[in-house]
DNA sequence: ACTTGTGTTGAC
DNA sequence: TCAACACAAGTG
C-alpha cells in the first residue's frame, strides 16, 4: 500500500521550480541533464554533485531532476556563495533566511542534509524556531560558536547495545521508560517520524542524523535511519554502552529546553566494552578506536524535528 | 538484486 | 570545473 511513502517524502518538491522546468519525470533515455550539477543515474534517477578544489562532492540521488538541481543550488550557495551559478536563481532571491541558515552550518552538514533529503526539514525547523533574533544562536541549532560553548552536560540514561542493536536490523531499541522520559513524545496517531540531528563532537563536528520512531509491532521506541551507519563507522559492538546526556541548561542563549518540541541539546557517549575478539570494521582514517582502551564517541544533538509537515510516515 | 556513490577520464 | 561512463560498494 504505502510502497513509496518514503519516496513521496523524499520528493518533497523543493520548490517545484514553478515555471522553470515543469516537465521533470525522468525520461527512460535521459541523455544528460539540463541542470547544472545534475547527472543521470543508471536507474533513471538523478544524481547531484558539486566540485570543490578538484574534488567531487556527491550530493545524493533524487527521483526528480529538478530536485537534484535544487540540491546543487543549495550546495552551491554554501560552497561558493551567491557568486556561484545556480539552476534556480529566483528561488534564492528572497531566501535571505536560508542563506543565514546555510552560513551557520558546516559544509559537511549541508551535504549530509542534501544526501539524506532532510535539508528542507531542517531549514523549516530552523526558520520556525528562529522567530526571535536568536536565529543563529539558538534557533538555527548547530551554530558553531554556540556548539563550542556547550561544555557541560548532564547524564540522561544509558543502554548497553545488544547484538540486534548492532546487527542487521539497523536500529537501536531505546528503553521505553527512558525514551518517554527524555525523548520527544511520539504520537502514534500522527505517525510522524522524528528526526534527531547529532553532531559528532569527536569526529570534527560531523553530524549524524537518526530517525526516532515507535514500532507498534514490537511496542518499542527505536532509532532507525542512520543508526546502522553510525554503528559501522564507529565500530560499535554488542556489549558497548551508549550513554545519552543532555547539555546543561542553555543559560547562555537563554533558551529553555523544558518543553518537548523545543530544541534540546543532547550528547551520546559510547563506551566500548572490552572484548577479546576485536570484531572491528576497521574504518580507515577514522582512528576512533585506539584498539584496546575504552573508546569514547561523543555526539552533540542539535534539535528534534517534527517532520509532520512533510507527511512522511515510516511507522504504521 | 538493485541503488548509490566513487574512480576515472576527457572535454570545456 | 564539469559531466559521461564504468563499476565497486552499500543496502534491503
Amino acid at each position: 500500500m504505502s510502497t513509496s511513502t518514503q519516496e513521496a517524502a523524499e520528493q518533497q518538491d523543493w520548490m517545484n521550480g514553478g515555471d522553470e522546468g515543469a516537465a521533470a519525470v525522468a525520461s527512460p533515455r535521459a541523455p544528460s541533464s539540463r541542470y547544472k550539477g545534475v547527472v543521470p543515474q543508471p536507474n533513471g534517477r538523478w544524481g547531484a554533485q558539486i566540485y570543490e578544489r578538484h574534488a567531487r562532492v556527491w550530493l545524493g540521488t533524487f527521483a526528480d531532476e529538478a530536485a537534484a538541481a535544487r540540491a546543487y543550488d543549495v550546495a552551491a550557495l554554501r560552497f561558493r556563495g551567491r557568486g556561484g551559478a545556480v539552476n534556480f536563481p529566483a528561488a534564492h532571491a528572497a531566501a535571505a533566511a536560508e542563506m543565514a541558515f546555510l552560513a551557520a552550518l558546516p559544509k559537511s552538514e549541508v551535504v549530509d542534509m542534501l544526501r539524506k533529503h532532510t535539508y528542507d526539514d531542517e531549514l523549516r525547523q530552523a526558520l520556525r524556531s528562529s522567530s526571535s533574533a536568536a536565529a543563529a544562536a539558538a534557533g538555527g541549532g548547530r551554530d558553531r560558536a554556540t556548539a563550542m560553548l556547550v561544555p557541560r552536560r548532564v547524564a540522561l540514561f544509558e543502554k548497553d547495545v545488544t547484538p540486534s542493536d548492532v546487527g542487521r536490523l539497523n536500529r537501536l531499541v531505546v528503553p521505553k521508560l527512558q525514551a518517554e522520559k527524555h525523548f520527544p513524545q511520539l504520537d502514534e496517531t500522527a505517525a510522524a517520524p522524528v528526526l534527531l540531528a547529532f553532531e559528532d563532537d569527536a569526529g570534527g563536528g560531523k553530524v549524524w542524523r537518526f530517525r526516532y520512531s515507535y514500532w507498534s509491532s514490537s511496542q518499542s521506541y527505536v532509532l532507525t535511519r542512520g543508526w546502522s551507519r553510525f554503528v559501522r563507522e564507529k565500530g560499535l559492538a554488542a556489549g558497548d554502552t551508549v550513554a545519552f546526556s543532555q547539555a546543561a541548561a542553555a543559560a547562555a542563549s537563554g533558551i529553555d529546553a523544558g518543553e518537548v518540541g523545543v530544541k534540546r541539546r543532547m550528547f551520546i557517549e559510547c563506551r566500548k566494552r572490552k572484548r577479546k575478539g576485536s570484531s572491528h570494521s576497521g574504518v580507515p582514517g577514522d582512528g576512533c578506536c585506539p584498539g584496546g582502551g575504552a573508546r569514547v564517541v561523543r555526539l552533540f544533538g542539535a534539535n528534534i524535528a517534527a517532520a509532520a509537515a512533510i507527511g512522511a510516515s515510516c511507522v504504521r
